[in-house]
DNA sequence: TTTTATAAAAATGTAGATATTTTGAAGGCG
DNA sequence: CGCCTTCAAAATATCTACATTTTTATAAAA
């Protein structure tokens, strides 16, 4: 019938930027020539500059008048600040989430957890950690949905792309320990738990311990990188 | 020394799109043609797409491919969730600020309630609800400053600018009567009382009521207008 | 070493070319 | 007659190439 996808230059551009900054295919705080850009992408500078300007929007990119645009550089001080945000949000969405979850929020908690519980080494370690980290981000995807308030997921979501550069630090170093494994699919479980026991202080105490785990790990990723 | 403010016309096309879009001169929903904003900002497509596509990062302006840019659409429910999100989040938020604000917070806070107690009408309604307005902000932004997290603070102002079109309505509609100033007046001064006494899920509780109080008047107004 | 002059590189903006969507009229069909 | 298609013209969005301005790098002079 139709095109399958008919969108601008400025989407995709947007889109690849994006996901090779997240990835770390840029270091934080890397200028962005146009010219190096327009070759990789293969693109003029319109739609490149549409593309950067969002991502300054979200703080993935910062812009100098006259001087063009950088990666928005890390820091172990962001690393914390961010962290912090986010686990607080998330704790305060959680709290919400029970509040007001239906049995349907319930049955799909269920059913993400059970999914990610079972992930299993099939095709090396490199695809199973995308499956886990996929599998992962839904578990706790349908337990913020439980909030039901669409800026409140909205917001958490731009936290969760500004986080993302950190968090793939950790993934990286962290070589995934069974007992890393082991230890995160006990902590979901009491989640899961404490969730549908709808203990709202427990839930969200533990949620934002959960979430805030990794910084120190990072912290030291970070230090130990700088030097 | 050097020239007081470089910046490129993407940065002041956006300034003036956003307040103009704010300020509802462009009705909700309604297309924005480019050759319309051409003229009216007498600026090339380049720094007009920049400014869209930031604009759309925050939320404020759609983009449909191949069908240009429309301003963001307004409904009664996404006033109820975005005020419902609002007050949740500045709940947080203070109850953050209470655990970690310090003498100089608590020292601010009474400075920006005293000069907001203290708005005299000097010279017309408009000119004084301008002034009533800003220090509103700065009264409430003093108290939220307290939570220390830059990324909460921004997610905050992210919250503020979406908010601000339905809130722009209510400020049009209430012609503002001195009992409601002397009301608010009042909420302000228990709040700050709250605040000084570190009671968080007082104040908490407080802010988020004390936020959520529009969002009738401003359903009632959407709804009479729609008609 | 610091300053200044100059050349190269880079960012930014505009005009116009291209592609897509919308409009509106004409025609066909129930 | 009302309603749906079809199709061309107009309007619109999008993109690129090039012109302009600004910054950065380089080298000579103080």
């Amino acid at each position: 019938m139709e095109h399958p996808a008919r969108h601008n230059l400025g989407v995709s551009a947007y889109a690849r930027l994006k996901r090779d900054i997240i990835r770390g295919v840029y270091p934080a705080g890397e200028k962005l020539l146009m010219s190096r850009l327009k070759e990789r992408y293969d693109l003029g500078t319109g739609p490149l500059r549409e593309a950067l300007s969002q991502l300054v929007a979200e703080h993935l990119v910062v812009a100098v008048s006259q001087r063009g645009y950088r990666v928005a550089p890390m820091s172990v001080s962001e690393l914390e600040d961010i962290y912090d945000a986010r686990a607080h949000l998330e704790g305060l969405i959680v709290e919400l989430a029970i509040a007001r979850g239906d049995v349907a929020w319930e049955a799909d908690i269920l059913a993400k957890a059970h999914t990610l519980a079972k992930v299993m080494d099939v095709s090396g370690p490199e695809e199973m950690l995308d499956v886990w980290d996929r599998r992962h981000q839904a578990f706790h995807g349908a337990i913020a949905a439980g909030c039901g308030s669409r800026h409140l997921l909205q917001v958490r979501e731009s936290l969760l792309d500004q986080v993302e550069r950190y968090r793939h630090l950790w993934l990286c170093e962290t070589v995934f320990s069974s007992e890393a494994l082991e230890h995160k699919r006990q902590e979901h479980a009491a989640l899961v738990e404490a969730l549908l026991a709808r203990d709202a202080p427990r839930a969200s105490l533990m949620i934002r311990e959960h979430l805030m785990t990794p910084v120190s790990i990072i912290r030291e990723v970070m230090l130990r990188r700088d030097k």
